[in-house]
DNA sequence: TGTACATCAGTGAACGCGCGTTCACTGATGTAC
DNA sequence: TGTACATCAGTGAACGCGCGTTCACTGATGTAC
């Protein structure tokens, strides 16, 4: 996508001209009106034609400020993924204490949980079911890794700090290790296996959770979300090391 | 829905008549179109017409087999979760040392895994986003629930066995006791609580794998699946004190 | 500062398409006697 | 076994609706001199 003069402008933070404060403000209005559209009919009924109606405006006139709805969708996916990283790293930032390993690992899930519950169609865009007929593009790829960021990093901090992963009840194979790779090189210094092992696995535990929640799959099973949520997150932490 | 008798016939083993076979036949014809359908376009996009014109019959014809688009919803995911919960079931009937607890998690989890890859669409369908503006019918829910039982019978069986639950890292708290007691409830006996909390946490690790993978959130992070899932499965087992 | 020109936002009509569902109807199959 | 009637499957037209995207155009805003 190249940017026109205009529309750098626009998502600059000073925007100087009436053109370029009308252009920021409208865009805003198209992205909060798609995402309202987002909760009630979601992304695969997503439609260019009901957001013009919503601002009043001809549907044709969307077209100046996104080239496509596969576009809009892309700004709604990246916005949803930026917005929840800053809510994650905001959370973990919060807790002044930076040795509290485990108040920081309790902070960072519950960002994602209370996010994930007050955005629940947003959630369901990043982290549910892939839009058929729509392939995320790069754009996307970056902000959906400042999530999971946050939580490698407090395990680095806590290794360094001399905290460990509990026993996995075993070495980590050699396959596995070049298999996760790229996960341990987040960190500096890289995270060993059986930090990476475990980040993995509680990673996968959290958004489990959320999404079996979220997704109707623990209805008159869980009768009480926040407790086994809690609890969950406990666990995580004892299986981290961390407390 | 109230079945007519005819119906009745088309959904028994033996169909009588040639226009029960040919119901019954149909039938099938449609939810195979239908599933198809799903993995081209997905749910939110499924279409009577476009099934319809896949078998060569006017669209108004598949009226006389699924009341409305979303009477045909259901019956996939009915279909799906049947599907899944058997796969489940087989895989662990199949380990035939029934002692073998461990074996018989690792045949579980493997048998989600290899569905949800065989099926992605369906996968998507019973665990990904809920479909906007349906609402699943209690004919859902027993399907459902075939394939979290098997874990917890196994579990059930390893702790008769005197197998049992590695420690938690503390008591489990009253509130999330109570929480969970419907599925503690599920065995006979009811699970102990720390096995019911181990149980759904594993549960969520391995559903949120199968999700992240599928979803595509382990692209470039994750090099080689298998051998991460089994390592994720071997480290699960060791958890519920299995391995 | 004033003017000429370039840029941009927004319009409304149009293209070609697809959808779920209903309904009156025809012809084939099944059933009761 | 043969016949009369009831049931069912499938048709094709119709209703009323919505969609993404393009295009020629108008009028407002911005810019260079």
């Amino acid at each position: 996508m190249v940017l026109s003069l205009g529309m750098m402008r626009a998502m600059s933070d000073a925007p100087r001209t009436a053109r370029a404060v009308a252009r920021a403000e409208l865009t805003r209005a198209i992205l909060d009106s798609a995402t309202q559209q987002l909760a009630e009919v979601g992304p695969a009924a997503l439609s260019v034609r009901a957001v013009a109606r919503d601002l009043g405006m001809a549907s044709s006139a969307v077209y100046r400020y996104f080239a496509s709805r596969d576009d809009l969708l892309t700004a709604l996916l990246v916005e949803a993924y930026d917005d929840l990283g800053a809510a994650v790293e905001e959370a973990d930032a919060a807790v002044t204490d930076r040795d509290d390993v485990a108040a920081r690992w309790r902070a960072t899930a519950g960002a994602v949980h209370d996010w994930a519950r007050a955005h629940p169609h947003r959630y369901a865009l990043t982290y549910g079911s892939p839009v058929p007929g729509y392939a995320a593009p790069q754009d996307t790829v970056e902000p959906a890794t400042r999530a999971p960021r946050v939580l490698l990093q407090l395990l680095a901090d806590a290794l360094a700090a001399g905290r460990g992963v509990r026993d996995l009840g075993g070495r980590v194979d050699p396959a596995e290790v070049a298999a996760t790779g790229p996960i341990s090189a987040v960190t500096e210094p890289p995270l060993p296996p059986e930090a990476t092992v475990r980040a993995l696995a509680v990673w996968a535990t959290l958004f489990g959770h959320v999404s079996l929640e979220l997704f109707g799959h623990m209805n008159n099973a869980v009768l009480d979300y926040d407790t086994h949520f809690a609890t969950v997150v406990d666990l995580a932490a004892y299986d981290l090391g961390l407390a």
